[in-house]
DNA sequence: GATAATCATGCACACGTGTGCAAAGGAGCA
DNA sequence: TGCTCCTTTGCACACGTGTGCATGATTATC
């Protein structure tokens, strides 16, 4: 049977509102009485219910986090980055992952709304507007990581994806490539689409075409899928000489496949990443990649967050909605110039 | 304002004991009664009370899941095992990282205890059984993973890290080596023991003798420690021919560091890792390692807990208290036999 | 010295849910 | 008709914490 403040208040001598107010450090109770009580607590090992306070209060002490997918060392950098900021604030953390299916997202939601958690961080690129709105209508805080659709939301951290993949590109174009082609996914919302601009973007403005078969986007981002699509890339008559990777994963699947098919990288071949995930520095060779600030990504989102639970006690409103991040340019050994003959 | 049973009570003409009762299909409502609850339930879009609930019963439905890294791949995929049965069970998932500091351990196991988790998975090699003792003692039930003393618990899971060593030195022994060296991870508790153990044992076994300096240990997994302590093993006048990492991580770094050294592996040199990592598939070459059930381990551990919340109520003692799970050898290209001249 | 002001504490109730017990209603039986 | 038994429902309270309000004690003010 765990101690309750009404067992400090017995054996203290006083009533249990008193011990509520003493261990709130609430100005109403006296300093020897705060210490009293305080010594007691401790002697007792007193811990509070979470439950009873929560109900009380309508405050956990806990936030969501909803993921896609957990097991994704790019996902797990940010968690790691959350777990940071919340445990120092002395938040817990509920978390959940939704596999992309509908189904168990809607699980989720209610999961989350039952358990009362004060605010949510949602780092699902699926996760759909509507969803979230379970959240919002309820007052629930959302902060949604790379959504997207991040302008929707009224507050949401992302990195600028469009700016990393023309950074990437740039250098392939400088390093004297023409003809680079574009391996993306297909399936995570907004970074899909920005990183495809990115690429789009910067080749046009140096008055390079993009023909349609030089983009190729499938779903998932298992390092098997790269292999997979190599034979495609490899397979045109107008080979390119460089290939733009939607990330890390998919590029060190890439890697493989080109090197299974005899083709030395980068001396016949570039390829790039994106992500910078703790291994696209141990492929042979090192992959040339776009570090985004996984964990600071992370650590911003939580902080958000809990300002956003002050702000609504403190009817303080911050001044920024939309933070953006920006990583930089990690050059490596998976790009050199293209070969000679072209 | 969230809706509750008593709104559900008003509305349906009930008291509010009865709505509680018909929520909970009890016999004593009758079926038109219940039907007419449930309906309007569903139309008042009731949810309930986690913090109400678990006030009440003593139970949260919630359970603790504490890790020493979240950011490492063979543990997000243990998570991953875990989040999907708890999820399919309809148990939502605490969780938190301890990073090895035992101020951060004293903390999260208050948070959890605070929100009354009704039972916890300990992955976090470095929790020690005291520590553990807090939630025992408090009737919250654990369960540990690959822990440094598995068998001081009740109840625990681990995979037979020495039976997958032993595996992987004969396979060298088997290729031809005789000079096999072994780098370790000191501070991963049972783990760090059994596979330096299982390393050792099939090394007598065969007669082969294990000069000190062929045994190098070193806390933490970075892949970069790998690099640093090449340097060790290829200073050697006695220089091994082959060697068994602790784990793919360590590995990967250790390729990486060998292939900077100008070695052609495994023409020169053969390298061993452990877990099976997804990336140990994607290294060049292949990495030569142990495959361990890690979702599975999750999947058994989150089992093995959800049947001991069950059991404390209908006094069902579990046959077992130790689940060892076993892997397989998964041999790809970072082994060969040795030079000729060995 | 009487009154007001200040401080410290306790009483009572609320949060949303679950459960023992009593009670009401109906059916069955002698 | 009177009794018992069973079914169905409601009443009252509990879980542990927090807070508005009243109360009692002490000090300050004229």
């Amino acid at each position: 049977m765990p101690v309750t403040i009404k067992d400090i208040a017995r054996k203290a001598g006083v009533s249990h509102p008193t011990v509520s107010r003493a261990l709130q450090d609430s100005s109403l109770i006296s300093e020897e009485t705060k210490k009293l009580i305080r010594e007691t607590a401790l002697k007792l090992g007193y811990l509070p219910s979470a439950a009873a306070r929560s109900l009380r209060t309508h405050r956990s002490q806990a936030l969501g986090v909803i993921f896609s997918n957990i097991n994704d060392p790019y996902f797990s950098e940010i968690l790691q980055g959350i777990e940071e900021v919340a445990q120092s604030h002395h938040y817990s953390l509920f978390m959940a992952a939704s596999q992309r299916d509908p189904q168990r997202e809607q699980t989720i939601i209610h999961a989350m709304r039952q358990h009362h958690v004060d605010g949510v961080i949602i780092c699902s690129t699926s996760f759909s507007d509507e969803k979230s709105q379970q959240f919002s209508q309820y007052g629930i805080p959302i902060v949604v990581v790379n959504n997207q659709a991040a302008e929707d939301y009224r507050y949401s951290i992302y990195h600028d994806d469009v700016d990393g993949s023309r950074q990437l590109t740039k250098h392939l174009i400088e390093l004297g490539h023409r003809r680079i082609a574009y391996f993306g996914n297909s399936d995570s919302g907004r970074t899909t689409q920005d990183r495809l601009a990115g690429f789009r973007f910067e080749m046009e403005s140096c008055g390079l075409t993009v023909p349609d078969h030089y983009i190729y986007e499938l779903p998932g981002s298992d390092p098997e899928k790269g292999i997979l699509v190599t034979n495609h890339f490899l397979g045109l008559s107008d080979r390119p000489t460089a290939l733009v990777c939607f990330n890390d994963m998919l590029a060190i699947g890439m890697l493989k496949g080109l090197q299974q098919h005899g083709l030395r990288v980068p001396e016949e071949f570039s390829i790039t990443g994106f992500d910078n995930i703790i291994f696209s520095d141990y492929t042979n060779p090192p992959l040339t990649t776009f570090d985004q600030p996984k964990r600071f990504i992370g650590q911003k989102a939580a902080e958000l967050i809990l300002n956003l639970l002050n702000a609504s006690t403190k009817i303080t409103v911050p001044e920024q909605k939309i933070q953006v991040l920006k990583g930089r340019l990690l050059i490596r050994k998976s790009t050199a110039p293209p070969p000679a003959e072209f």
